[in-house]
Order: C-alpha cells, then structure tokens, then sequence
DNA sequence: ATCATATGTAACTAATAGGTTTCATAAAGG
DNA sequence: CCTTTATGAAACCTATTAGTTACATATGAT
C-alpha cells in the first residue's frame, strides 16, 4: 500500500492532478483532463492510479464523477518516515517548539 | 529535481537502500548489495539514482565508498507539500501545540 | 426517440526502467 | 609483480509504464 502511494506520486501529471484537486474539489475528470496536452484517456489512468492509491476519492453524480483529494496515504507515509528518520526532524519540530 | 527525488522513493529496494545506509552511515556498495537477491550491478544502479536525487552522499576512501543518508532533498518535498497542503497537517499540528 | 456529452474498456505501440552478463579499472596485500 | 577485492561502464534483454486510437456505455437535454 505504501508502495502504490509513492508510485503514484512518482509522475510529475499525478502531482499535478493531486495539487488541482486538492484546489477544486469536487471536480470532473473532464476538467482534470484538460489541464493536460494529452489525450483523456492517457489522464483517465492516472486518476485510476491515484484512486488505487487512495489518493483520490471519486463519487458518481449523474454522468460524471466528484473528485476529491485524500491526505491520509501521504500522513501514513509521513508518520512512517518521520519515526524512522526523527533525528532528523527533530530540528525543525525544535525551533516549532521554541516558537509555540 | 524534485521530480527525481519522487522518483528515486518510487523504488522499494531504493526506500530500503536509504533505510540501510541511515543506520549503517559510511557503509560500502558491496554491504548495500547484499543485501538483495539481484546482482550487485542493478544495485549499483539504484544507489546511482539515489545519489542523483541527492538522498546518498558518498565519499572515496581508497578502493570503497562510503555512503551516507541526506535527509535534505527530502525535507525539500516535505516543506513544500505542507505549505500547499497546510489545512490537512494543520490538525496534527494544532494537537502538537497543545501538548505543548 | 435522438443526439450530444461524460466517462469507461480494449488492443496496440512506444518509451522507460530494471535487470543481466561481460569486460574494465583501480586499490590493497602477499 | 601478481592476485584478490571493490567498484564502474557498456551492451543487451525484458518487463513495466505511458500513451494512442477505436469502440462502448450511460446520462442529460431537446
């Protein structure tokens, strides 16, 4: 699962496609589309990549489809790796710490 | 050069590469390789794509090199995808503070 | 009912990634 | 000097990924 996460984040269209959904929620596949000079197909599997990943949610109204930007794979990912690697985020969590 | 960095996490030998070399700081290509079944050769790849994205940093030292973790490239992501996606992380933070 | 629109599926092609074998280089030790 | 050990590079094969075109389905509007 982690697994699909970061290999759905490793195509610069899918970051793209995250960063509009997360800024348009709610949107087609249609408008995610034509962000893009390829084809709706091509775009089309993307999303279906995301999706797997959890990355998207997808709800059906009438004939086209919601989307919507999920953030708990990238926290699970990022819980994962900042207890593995908290030395070195300790440092920012710090100054975080000082400031508050 | 953030696209690299994504790509070099896309890998699971890659991800368990950087895990390696964290807590084995200054260890030798031969000891990563060893790691894997595959040859040494498509180890040797991975690291070379990992030191690309600036994840390994390595140092001669007569006939081997010794290989070191940088959290830094991925520090980069993570600065940027929380100042993009503020409103998620900001929940996690908020409980931070007030453990504070 | 018909037609346009939104999306999905299948089959195929092209590009990239991951791996192998083989040969080369270069440092350390007897 | 010669051998062993550590690593690098080139050529090649295979698997996976990314993209295309063509066809299918289903909803909404006229």
């Amino acid at each position: 699962m982690i697994d699909e996460v970061f290999q759905a984040l490793a195509h610069p269209h899918r970051r793209q496609i995250i960063d509009f959904v997360h800024q348009t929620p709610g949107c087609s596949s249609g408008e995610i589309a034509a962000l893009f000079e390829s084809s709706r197909i091509a775009v089309a599997k993307h999303i279906k990549i995301l999706e797997k990943a959890q990355l998207l949610l997808i709800e059906k109204s009438g004939r086209t489809k919601q989307h919507y930007f999920n953030i708990m794979p990238i926290q699970t990912v990022y819980d994962r790796w900042t207890d593995q690697y908290s030395q070195f985020f300790s440092a920012p969590l710090n100054s975080f710490k000082n400031y508050v």
